[in-house]
DNA sequence: CATGAATGAGAATTCATTCAT
DNA sequence: TATGAATGAATTCTCATTCAT
């Protein structure tokens, strides 16, 4: 290997070792309670070097935010595997819920959430990018398995991007909403948690499922 | 009058101005971007007397929290009003939706949002306070008014609480958590409001509404 | 006296030391050379204290140059007394020529001028300003006095204002242009300054003067 | 060739491009304006190898301006051919004046001057000898010229050092001193230059010239 | 030898809080 | 009691210079 490729690799690897410092650092304190300082700290590497990275503070956490956006992947996976040509919907449905929820409720998301919510007024563009990166783009995923379950009869929807937002605000945000203001001292047993995304899967049913499947 | 009493009335004017000024500032600005300086000269007051009616930034906030908690109140009557005894559940609930909704996309009450979420790490009892008196209180209003319907038989539900829940989340959510992340920029119509608000109270109705109304 | 008045005063007197202090440091070390912590303690104050008073760095400057271009007043007049109806014009211009070159090569003027131009690029405004208030209006109370002179027939002149100019580039520039250069080190005896102002006086009456005055 | 010599002309090359790197951004920026890392980046080596070749930044500074007096010879060449026996004293002497005028108004020549005036109080042996290099040198040329024409009888000046003194305040120093001062945005037409240099060489000529040319 | 990293300090500016008048 | 000043530390960011690879 070139010293050129070396040098690369190393830089790569202390630019990692910044993002993951800050996105531990900024998760845990926020954006205003993590100076640079304790982020070079952390990431064993001198101030300069986090500098030489990364402009700004700000951009420091675009990018945080970014590396933290890269995770929903692996749920809209999962989305098209539940939904797709499911043999019970109303199981297909729990089982998503469930894991939806299971998902959002993590401590890391619910950070981020209240990383970008405290950064909206600074940074909208920001928080906007997210918006459209992770939720949006889930409820999108969902919306699609939703119109193809419609076309094949077995939901009843003209609008499976207005369902696809009724299941996640049904699924989600009675605990959510709570948690993420409350703080994770507000604890939910896993069989809590799964109770509610039943229960809201069985609203979303009643509206939505043709009648078969409903019960 | 005596001196102590005019005293006392030209503190609690004080006071109040400077709750006035650091609510304004804490909503606009946020907690960390508010400095004591900004909050003694916005309501024209030295530093002192601040420090004095309030022993520490963090008691302000305190105080401008449970001020702005204060509003709900208005609402919870508006709750009794339409839900008491309606002639038409579906039209009442629809009422009830759109001004819930209104309500809580009003700039004051998205920025309260999003100042308890950033402080919910530092100061959890401050919002878990607030998540009581304001949101909590609202769904038990409601919910105590579905359960006098569900005895009167125009609402089917087991758990009156959990219908509220219902209810709100399909309400508020598909708008609140969006304008919550991206900021005021994305703006809807009262219009589009509206309609959110109808489209939530349809499922809901399609899962708790007696047939007669469910149309 | 009220107590607003007494801190009036302590603030006012505050500031002139903060204002003093500044000009002291940024004449010997430049203005990139001084520190606010170092103006804060040469002033006995603290740095809140001096950030109460100016905004920035900046502003500080804008006053010292301020501050510093009110000295001319008492040169001006000088100008107005010597050459308002002289009875030895050649005399009296040379009284004026020595006078206005030790005014100008003076430590601190010199300081103020290298202190402008260093700072040109980044202030052009504030240099700007002081090439008004200063040179150009001793300038122009030279040309005025010319001109009047010129009505008198003592002095030859179609442009007042520019045989203004000639005399003060012929008095001050020689010396003037090398110690800006080259420093203080350069140092010229008062005997050498009244030379030099001399000679150039010769070669502006060798141009200017009426026969009569020239020899 | 040796890789030796190849070596030394790639280091002489490099070396070159950091000399010219540097004074860009000395002149635009300043000397405290200028950061050894934008020298690198500029000259498009590493920060070491500007190390390698100077010291430390004084010593780059050193090299620039020594590199930029250079250019006083193609200046000096000219006081010679125009005031080598002119058969027009006065038409010369215009010429040169021109020329010179438009040659310190240069914006590299007036920031030069800034660069330098700036730095007087830290390194006042670089001015100096700046000083002697270019304007004292400038000044000796038209002084031996001028001796020569004394000699011829078509000059009058018992000290040709100091008529050559002369000569240049008059010519230069009206719109030097401004632009100096006030900036680059100060701007000045070539004809507003040529018409100052004329000026300047009319009233030298007044004091100098013999009878026949003054006109 | 040349690249990126590190050092270690210092700059401007701000803040919450406490004295002193 | 209330005002401006002081405190003392922290924050972001930059710099000249030196190691280590």
């Amino acid at each position: 290997m070139t010293p050129a490729v070396l040098e690369r690799g190393r830089s790569a690897r202390k630019r990692n070792a910044i993002v993951d410092a800050a996105t531990e650092l900024f998760l845990e304190q926020g954006y205003d309670g993590t100076s640079m300082d304790q982020v070079a700290a952390r990431a064993a590497v001198s101030k300069q070097t986090v500098y030489k990275q990364f402009a700004d503070k700000e951009r420091l956490l675009g990018e945080v935010v970014l590396g933290l956006s890269g995770t929903v992947d692996a749920f809209i996976d999962t989305v098209g595997r539940l939904l797709g040509n499911p043999k019970d919907l109303g199981h297909a449905l729990r089982q998503l819920a469930r894991t939806y929820l299971r998902t959002v409720m993590q401590p890391r998301v619910l950070q981020l959430r209240r990383l970008l919510i405290s950064q909206t007024a600074r940074f909208p563009e920001l928080a906007a990018t997210y918006y459209e990166r992770v939720p949006e783009r889930t409820i999108t995923a969902i919306a699609d398995c939703f119109r193809q379950l419609a076309d094949a009869g077995v939901l009843r929807t003209p609008d499976p991007f207005l369902a696809a937002r009724h299941y996640a605000v049904l699924v989600l945000f009675i605990p959510l909403d709570k948690t993420l203001i409350c703080g994770e001292s507000v604890t939910y047993t896993a069989a809590e948690l799964d109770s509610w995304a039943d229960a809201g899967v069985a609203v979303f049913l009643s509206a939505y499922g043709s009648e078969s499947c409903s019960a």
